[in-house]
DNA sequence: GCCAACGTTGGC
DNA sequence: GCCAACGTTGGC
């Protein structure tokens, strides 16, 4: 099982928004960044287990647990020219970018911020942590994934029985 | 609203 | 294939 963190900004979707679909799941779409595509195409799988970050917002920090609910597949708004994520490079043919379904997987009883997880030194080797990064989807490790959870006051009983 | 950092674009 | 210009991201 890999482990990953999707930043999404809370006042264009949000992890409640998320809780509130039905089947409480969500295509995520808009990916338009090559490396974060690749994540998808090549790395993600069903079942896999993700942070649900909320950035650029008043409080930035994890919301959030969700699991991957689908395999990649091309991401609808591409070719729909009326769309903000219309690509006229792609086609039905030939797609350019990839979306996952998403699904709620867990509540965390406490938010864990921005400000939590910089102060832990577990975590100081985080992608979302490092000057500079603007990927929309990155790779955490099985050690950073529990320990946020852990941060967000899940019990490892409650963290064991996700994975 | 500012600004640093980064990815993408396009001229050459 | 280089690289300057540009647009976007995201914390503050």
């Amino acid at each position: 099982m890999n482990f990953w963190l999707f930043k999404s900004e809370p006042d264009v979707f949000s992890f409640a928004d998320l809780k509130s679909r039905p089947h409480r799941r969500e295509p995520w779409s808009g990916v338009r960044n090559y490396q974060a595509r690749n994540f998808m195409r090549d790395s993600m799988l069903p079942g896999d287990l993700g942070l649900f970050y909320h950035s650029s917002c008043p409080q930035p920090g994890v919301a959030g647990i969700l699991r991957i609910a689908s395999e990649p597949k091309p991401d609808p708004s591409q070719f729909i020219p009326s769309d903000e994520y219309f690509d006229p490079k792609a086609s039905p043919d030939r797609p350019i970018w990839q979306l996952v379904d998403v699904a709620w997987a867990a509540d965390l009883p406490q938010f864990v911020s921005l400000e939590n997880l910089r102060a832990a030194p577990a975590l100081a080797d985080m992608q979302i942590l490092r000057r500079g990064n603007r990927l929309s989807i990155t790779p955490v490790t099985p050690d950073e994934f529990h320990h946020i959870c852990s941060l967000g006051g899940l019990s490892p009983k409650a963290i064991a029985a996700l994975s």
